[in-house]
DNA sequence: TAGTTTTTAAGTAGTAATACTTATTTAAAT
DNA sequence: ATTTAAATAAGTATTACTACTTAAAAACTA
């Protein structure tokens, strides 16, 4: 908490009317309180070094600086400031990128109000807040993965397991070793699985597997 | 859906008295029929074989052949074969290893009764089901990323965005001409970002930026 | 049994990456 | 203004991987 007996929140979003409206039905809660608004990252960070706060309620997009350079900025000078995201962004990518950077909370601007709010409640109690929409988001990621499982078949038995060794870090030296066969032959199942998945890179390898669950 | 008109059920699970209670339960609801029963992933594939079926509800522990290499046997014999995990196993590692080989439901053992119903009708109806237990551990799974986010802080600037091209799959030359700077540059980022990030090899590293959600 | 796929392996040449070292310029911090 | 850190770059040698080709056992399928 910051100075006062308050939580101090700070909004950041483009759209003015927007941070007014919230603004007003945020301070209807004891408690709460915004110290400061910002119409885009550039101005939230200087708001952040100006006025003492606990939470930055922050939307993803915005002009001169979006919100996830902002988040990784804020997290950059302060790694106990909570940040909450307030977004229209559903998709995969926006949440998981924001998890990444460490935000507290994760909530749709099309959730209702009092999600909202209690999602600020539990952050200040120290948890986390995560709408229901993207966190199925999540899961179905997940799930979807089985869509080209397809290609998993095209791999024999032993193409999966040299695949494995190499995307858990082993050199073709090092799966030789392990599988007791030559590196060339590690080499000519590594080629032909690269073939049937027409990839070029051990980076595509590693994440193809990563997404098959083999490592 | 069978031959029938009921939905055909095998079940899976090395303690015979799971199963008869999970039978007895599960054919007191009409239009659900458990047609076989088996004890370990071996007899799970023979059963498959011999009797028609729409499901299969499959523990993850058993004896001989234990569930997820059942699993993968089953899909690659029958990719339609509706498959629900019915475990204990809550940990994130079994749910996604599951997921990955394109389980249809995920239930614990610890659900209520109710649960595991709602779950076959459900996939019954073509769609898929998870405990939220587990559905609720893929998210924090995400946003306990953070934890480690300290070894991010230990980079630069430059050598970030070096990283986040090799993980994309460029060569060292080629992040150079994208960069436009020299190979050797390259080069040198890269050592300094194993050297940093204790990691010695491209394998190591796609995992990490892939951690990071630099990718 | 004959045919196919899988697994095994090597030759040769070329490209890519690593392990060291050293060093200059630019930018940021005290 | 001076130290510190970051970004730049090269030399040299070694190791690792790729791109072709070819081919023989072993396993499995018809």
């Amino acid at each position: 908490m910051g100075s006062s007996d308050e939580y101090r929140i700070i909004i950041a979003d483009d759209h003015q009317v927007f941070r007014i409206g919230l603004k007003g039905l945020i301070e209807e809660v004891k408690g709460l309180k915004v110290v400061a608004e910002a119409g885009d990252g550039q101005e939230l960070i200087e708001a952040i070094e100006e006025v003492e706060c606990d939470l930055v309620i922050i939307d993803l997009s915005m002009p001169r600086m979006n919100g996830l350079d902002a988040i990784e900025e804020i997290r950059e000078r302060n790694v106990d400031l909570k940040i909450m995201v307030l977004t229209m962004h559903k998709e995969r990518d926006y949440f998981r990128k924001a998890l990444a950077k460490g935000v507290d909370g994760y909530i749709l601007k099309d959730d209702i109000f009092e999600k909202i709010i209690s999602a600020i409640k539990s952050i200040q109690e120290g948890r986390k807040s995560f709408s229901e929409k993207v966190t199925s988001f999540v899961v179905e990621d997940y799930s979807v993965l089985k869509e080209s499982e397809i290609s998993l078949q095209l791999l024999t038995k032993r193409e999966k397991e040299v695949l494995k060794w190499v995307a858990e870090g082993l050199t073709n030296k090092g799966i030789a070793t392990k599988l007791e066969i030559s590196v060339r032959t590690v080499e000519a199942h590594r080629a032909s699985l690269m073939d049937k998945l027409d990839l070029d890179n051990v980076q595509e390898l590693v994440k193809f597997a990563i997404s098959k669950g083999l490592v």
